[in-house]
DNA sequence: TATTGGTGTGAGATCGATCTCCTACCAACT
DNA sequence: AGTTGGTAGGAGATCGATCTCACACCAATA
């Protein structure tokens, strides 16, 4: 069965007895129009149930009243909330939201940002999958295109970003193991294309080093942003002769695999080891002990970035804005004191 | 500075030095073209980083490539891993997803689906906010606009339906407290003009009924589905002089709170009360003991509903199916036999 | 009276891609 | 030679909304 057509400025216009001009002053309100008319044209409008057609107009005036949203991975709780904060705030600026997820993957982020390029969205808030290789961003940007970079930030791309201060946080973090006395401190991260895995590896390495403490490789591991990954990561790291007395895990799922990982092996938070995750999630007061953390002001991201995007929607020009809020240590439970022989 | 405007076929006409007629013929391989010209034109193409402009292509075929997904909340974990799922079958078959989510308002529901239907989507999965007012949707789906509806279905409206059997999975968990021996058995769930809350609802009358146990409104308690109006829920429930011995709580939000509730009240799971969640989580076992659930297939609910939207999309007239996936209960710590005086 | 200026309205152009005509050419036939 | 048919490719129409331009008309003004 054949999709109803449905009516247009031309139905509206003959109902009314009137041309497709004058319809369209009288349903846009600008120019002159016969009061009589446009009400013939209103009455009529309402009648047939007119609704203006979005992309005609999107044709017509260039682009399609939409933002778009490229997060990592809309499983994630942190995009969700991101994507959700986005959401309420683009639809407050007459903006519906496109969200296509690059699940981490470089290719398919091409393959979305060419999809919303040629939808002609009014602009994009991206948080990119690889800190390098960024050429169709930054094609993107030379074009024209409003981007906002969020959660991952690409120092060489002209272009707004807000994010938050990952090296610090992270460093704050083992700065904290080190305080309480540990000394061999494993490290359970993720893909290092991601610019974030990246800063907190470095926030990770500096604080070891201001400590003069080494860093050995054999207490960093590397697994993918997913919970079975990270609980293998664990194991093997535990399965060591020399076994960490600590972990920092750089997101939610990691610290979610560590956890389980080392239920499963017998191992006690924080009286065998002690555990730090970065970004505060809800079960980080499931557990007992409750989990310390890095939060991050996960809902101020959102709200920043889309406004910073409207304000380039607009025609801002200044030059680029970075953002970086800081972080704050939550202590809970899972760090113990280690007294030194 | 003025967005830099892209290339049209137009340009790459010009540029291979043949009418727009054939550079459309060549990039779109139709009718003939000599093979000279089509070299040329795709040369052009290629080194004038030419990209059809959507909007116009949408405009001339009648519909965009894009499946609209309007859930309920996007940060509920149900909905997001729905998401996530729609969103990798819709790119497998060449569509982009728009999500907007209505945050289970049905005023914004209504704006919603209205801005989706101006933008010519080719169709529509949606989990309606409200079980009754659902003219908006009968209209579009009298206009002939494919849709299927998630997670909640409403019977009277002649679409494709995807869900669960939430009144059979709310009663099997509710005589599974009625089999341990639990007769005060409190339910906490949310809005009521969610179809599934009605449902699961009429599952918990009907195990309390068909066990002769009477319908208590005292232990019923309604809760919108965010984690603090559950654990305020919680507490009031259990404020009252004769105490529930269990608790069925409808989703997994309102599980979360009503543990941390009980744990802030000092009532230990499942010593002093037990408990059963609708929809499996990440959480469940994270407990000591672990929850009991009763869990949905929701990894199936995503790609079934975009199979189902490309039939109609693809003009299949059969009338509406519905699926309703069976729910399954999974025993793991969080309930206790109570032995009868 | 002739002119200006304010109103109201319609015809047609525009945005970009694509499709339907229509013309033109050349080779192979009758 | 005249006709057919296959191949190429251009001009213009189309989708729907909206804007520019041009043309009316009527009242107030010089």
């Amino acid at each position: 069965m054949a999709r109803k057509k449905s009516t247009t400025v031309k139905d509206v216009a003959a109902a009314a007895n009137v041309s497709r001009a004058t319809a369209a002053r009288a349903l846009n309100g600008y120019g002159y129009v016969g009061s009589a008319a446009a009400e013939r044209v209103l009455e009529a409008a309402a009648r047939l149930g007119y609704r203006g057609n979005r992309v005609a107009q999107a044709l017509r005036q260039g682009d399609l009243p939409i933002i778009g949203f490229v997060p990592g991975d809309i499983q994630n709780p942190f995009f969700a909330k991101v994507a959700h904060d986005i959401d309420v705030a683009a639809r407050g600026s007459q903006h519906s939201l496109l969200i296509a997820s690059s699940e981490e993957d470089l290719e398919q982020e091409r393959a979305l940002l060419d999809n919303l390029r040629a939808l002609n969205v009014r602009g994009m808030i991206v948080a990119p999958a690889s800190g390098k290789d960024n050429q169709h961003l930054a094609r993107l940007v030379r074009e024209g295109t409003p981007i906002v970079l969020i959660d991952r930030v690409l120092e060489d791309l002209p272009c707004d970003s807000v994010a938050v201060d990952n090296e610090g946080g992270a460093r704050e973090a083992v700065e904290h193991l080190i305080a309480h006395g540990h000394r061999r401190i494993a490290l359970i991260q993720d893909d290092t294309r991601i610019v974030t895995a990246r800063d907190r590896l470095a926030g990770y390495i500096n604080a070891l080093q201001a400590n003069g403490l080494p860093v050995d490789q054999r207490l960093i591991a590397v697994s993918s942003s997913t919970v079975q990954h990270a609980i293998d990561a664990t194991i093997r790291l535990f399965s060591q002769p020399e076994r960490p007395t600590a972990v920092f895990t750089v997101d939610s799922v990691m610290t979610t695999g560590a956890l389980l990982a080392l239920r499963s092996m017998g191992l006690a938070v924080p009286r065998d080891v002690s555990l730090i995750g970065f970004d505060d999630f809800d079960l980080a007061t499931f557990t007992d002990p409750q989990i310390t953390v890095i939060a991050q002001p996960v809902g101020k991201i959102g709200p920043l970035a889309v406004r910073m995007l409207l304000d380039r929607i607009r025609g801002l020009s200044e030059p680029p804005r970075h953002v970086r809020f800081p972080t704050r240590l939550i202590s809970r439970g899972s760090v113990s004191r280690i007294f030194l022989p």
